[in-house]
DNA sequence: AAGTGGTCTAGACCACGCA
DNA sequence: GCGTGGTCTAGACCACTTC
């Protein structure tokens, strides 16, 4: 072998799967026996199989021991931030502008129920920009009650940002869809109504109390890409 | 404390962080001294620190140490199996036809590009169906030289299945976006012409070997969702 | 130069889940 | 039971990067 550490070993680990030397479905030797093989700590050896396990090329069981996945699912990983900073990363200037902002609009069942019958909801939509053209509608429900006394100025600072920024570290559900712009849609984005949008849905949660609830949908020729 | 363990560590080291006991921006103690204030090896503090970072809380740099991230970007991560069994997941019967299946078609310039140039590219196309229903449309471009010498019968099972079984532990891209229904499309699903579909292009590649092309188009309706 | 995180070691105990 | 992976410890060396 070429380096020293866990990398090396899992990758080695893994040529011996791809060569089909520990064909799908096999059981490889127990952590110690490899440790043994390889000369290093179990623990060093543990690494290196936690990690493709975690890809999802090795399942790993109690007792059962280690075996090559017969069906490997692979996990996909996104990065998710605001959306200026994605804007921006793809080099065009962003700006957003608050389209309207209510306390008093009556939100429909789907968006009640995820807030529990909790009152005071704000409701607001945000158009984002980027080199002045339509980039991202977003519709988000809000619990108000989660805001500082003299609210913040979303006409300044976007929703999206000052929640990352100031309500951070929650846990709830992403959800990606396509849907034809609405009429409404349609008129803000700049775009025929009915055309294919890449809609994006957060449901967030802090530490069980309810956040917001946004749908945010993109411009044509949105595209989210990772590396597998 | 409640239990004992890095998980436990990890969710008390959270915890100053929502409550801004630690306020993004601030720099967090070393692992050395955190160590010494849980009581536990410098290892298993580094284990939870290092979960933290990896989820986008924390960011950590050699010498600079260890600091709230000012703006969390968190990773959403999609589990990306094989059609029929995600198929199966939701409780439907999974069915497929093949549609096409030549090698004597020209790649347009963005496939032969992706293939560098080698010759023997096998075009398929594939109907997925849940419950009889049209599902997903598969267009895929395949590096013919990869396959065994009697071809694998892809009415039987499917391209999907075959390559992840047989040519498993790819590397490369995937991509999601949100695109108009093709006439061609439109009447292999039944649906509108430019109805919003739902599409995933993989780009995948094994030790430097381009393997296969793959656009997959889901029929209107279709969610791709995860927990945050 | 020096302090930080990143990793490795050798050993130990434990939790789980098959027999 | 008992073998497996999961975790923890105490200590050490190293790589990086900021000071």
């Amino acid at each position: 072998m070429s380096g020293q550490g866990w990398e090396t070993i899992r990758a080695e680990v893994m040529r011996r799967i791809r060569v089909r030397d520990w064909p799908p479905g096999a059981l490889i030797p127990n952590e110690a026996a490899l440790a043994t093989e390889f000369g290093c700590a179990r623990a060093t050896m543990s690494r290196a199989l936690r990690d493709l396990a975690q890809a999802g090329v090795l399942e790993r069981r109690r007792r059962a021991g280690t075996r090559v996945a017969l069906l490997p699912v692979r996990p996909a990983t996104f990065q998710i931030g605001i959306t200026r900073t994605e804007v921006e990363a793809l080099g065009h200037v962003h700006a957003h502008r608050l389209l309207v902002q209510s306390r008093d609009r009556t939100p429909p069942p789907d968006v009640a129920s995820h807030f529990g019958g909790i009152g005071g909801l704000l409701y607001l939509e945000t158009l984002h920009l980027a080199d002045d053209s339509p980039w991202l509608h977003e519709v988000r429900w809000l619990n108000a009650g989660l805001l500082p006394d003299p609210a913040p100025d979303f006409g300044a600072v976007s929703v999206n940002e000052w929640l990352v920024t100031h309500l951070a570290y929650t846990s709830g559900e992403i959800a990606f869809s396509a849907a034809p712009a609405s009429a409404h849609e349609a008129a803000v984005l700049g775009v025929a109504s009915g055309a294919a949008l890449f809609v994006v849905e957060r449901a967030t949660v802090l530490a069980a109390v309810p956040v917001t609830l946004a749908r945010l949908a993109h411009a044509p020729g949105y595209r989210m890409q990772t590396v597998l």
